[in-house]
DNA sequence: GCGCGCCTTTTTATCCTACAAATATCTTGC
DNA sequence: GCAAGATATTTGTAGGATAAAAAGGCGCGC
């Protein structure tokens, strides 16, 4: 085990702020100080089963083996409590909590577990998810989008057709077109999805491309686009719902070739 | 400001262990020391918009306040940050995040909001949701539940028998059973939804049992269970729906009556 | 007067040590 | 064999010292 080097010379760029759905929110704080670093760090290799079997170490051994203060080990360790993955109670010391009480809609927690061995199972599992929330949001945003929403979306959907010529990244645009409906439903839960959409997109962009260079089927994203626009709820869940089959059909594809 | 007391004398019972959906879970940190104690004040206080307007305190200015040691504070500033809610950087503070990055799905966040001056608004949101990922959660369980879950299910629905014959409390009963569909669909992401619903049951009882005496049907959620023990797949998927446009129906009432 | 870069100052970040409290485990007495 | 108590381990809490980041002001050069 020993020394993890979290003590960089220099820690590159910091954190940048990303602007989502509207909505300016610090990201990436991955290499931001020792504590971030550390909560990483200890984040990913729990979710590796580093520790499976083993007894999880104590506050003294933890700090030693990252080598930093104890404070920071703390505020790490308080850190995946607050995400699920830990508990700490005195003498009994610091345990990992089963897997089930992860919480998956964090997106530092479903990074590591998407890139702790690509499971396609999880992919999955998070696609049959959309298929549930995706149409519901594009059927609300169709009832209630705001102008600002429907610009959002326009705005989207043009980074997708720039992508088309190779002007932009399509994956970003993707992305920006799909967080964008989810925020346009104009229901906070909804929105919640944006960071939770975005981290298992690209994420699993690897995956996907490696099956098909397909990108982002243009006219399927224009019809979800047009009968949002028209005010059509019932098309756009439709036209939402058609995007999400053609995804688990993807998924499906690939477990029958991998699995 | 002034003093707040986080120092009890007697601190009352200490965190409960809670099993839901089969999991043990650790639940209600709420007394447990002084760290978890002022992260329910103060985020109590962040979400009842105590600063707006204000600058937040500084870390030296919230120690003094809550009478606790700047560790502690750190460590809830900490906490409140994986939340969501706050963000720090040197020399500019601690500052309080907008809204629209606050972590809905996280139950303590949700019962702060749900307190802080009962929104039907906010209850009606978070049933948009229930309305597209609980009928969702019962098509997939119908599909692939296991003995376990369907047992679940079953002893979920056996509690509000029960609580009919006032032999259980028909809230617990009720939450038992819908959480119960939530893990019996054999998706992680559906199972986490799991504290989400029993936190918003739970904290919107008051107000759901004021506008009716209301029980929640036995007969519906009899269709429910009967529809995923037959492996009827729509049929689930269906009779869940009904479930929750009655209860859209009685918060849309709610909302003419109030305003 | 104006802009650029240095400097000051505020605030978080980190490290440290000491002690308190909780609790699992062992020990002892019966 | 069992239970009450002693012990030891680990987290919880306190608080001081110093480092590093960064916003805002100051001054220098032009």
């Amino acid at each position: 085990m020993g020394y993890n080097g979290l003590h960089s010379s220099y820690n590159g760029p910091m954190a940048q702020n990303v602007d989502i759905g509207g909505v300016i929110v610090e990201q990436s704080h991955l290499g931001k100080n020792l504590t971030y670093s550390m909560l990483d760090a200890l984040g990913r290799a729990i979710v590796t089963g580093e520790f499976a079997g083993k007894s999880f170490p104590t506050e003294a051994e933890l700090a030693q083996t990252y080598a930093v203060s104890r404070s920071v080990t703390r505020e790490a360790v308080k850190m995946l409590t607050t995400k699920g993955l830990l508990s700490a109670r005195p003498r009994q010391g610091t345990i990992i909590q089963p897997e089930a009480g992860w919480n998956l809609f964090d997106p530092d927690v479903l990074r590591w577990l998407l890139e702790r061995k690509f499971s396609i199972n999880l992919l999955r599992h998070f696609n049959e998810l959309r298929v549930s929330i995706e149409p519901a949001a594009a059927e609300l945003a169709a009832r209630k989008a705001t102008p600002e929403g429907l610009a959002m979306i326009e705005a989207g959907y043009q980074r997708m057709v720039a992508a088309e010529a190779g002007q932009d990244d399509p994956l970003d645009a993707d992305i920006a077109f799909h967080v964008a409906v989810l925020c346009a439903a104009g229901n906070p839960f909804y929105a919640q999805f944006r960071d939770v959409v975005e981290t298992a997109l690209r994420t699993s962009i690897r995956f996907t491309n490696r099956f098909k260079g397909r990108t982002a089927s243009l006219p399927a994203h224009r019809a979800v686009k047009l009968a949002i626009e028209a005010r059509d709820s019932a098309g756009a869940y439709t036209a939402m719902s058609m995007i999400l089959r053609e995804v688990m059909l993807l998924i499906a594809d690939a477990e029958r070739q991998e699995g």
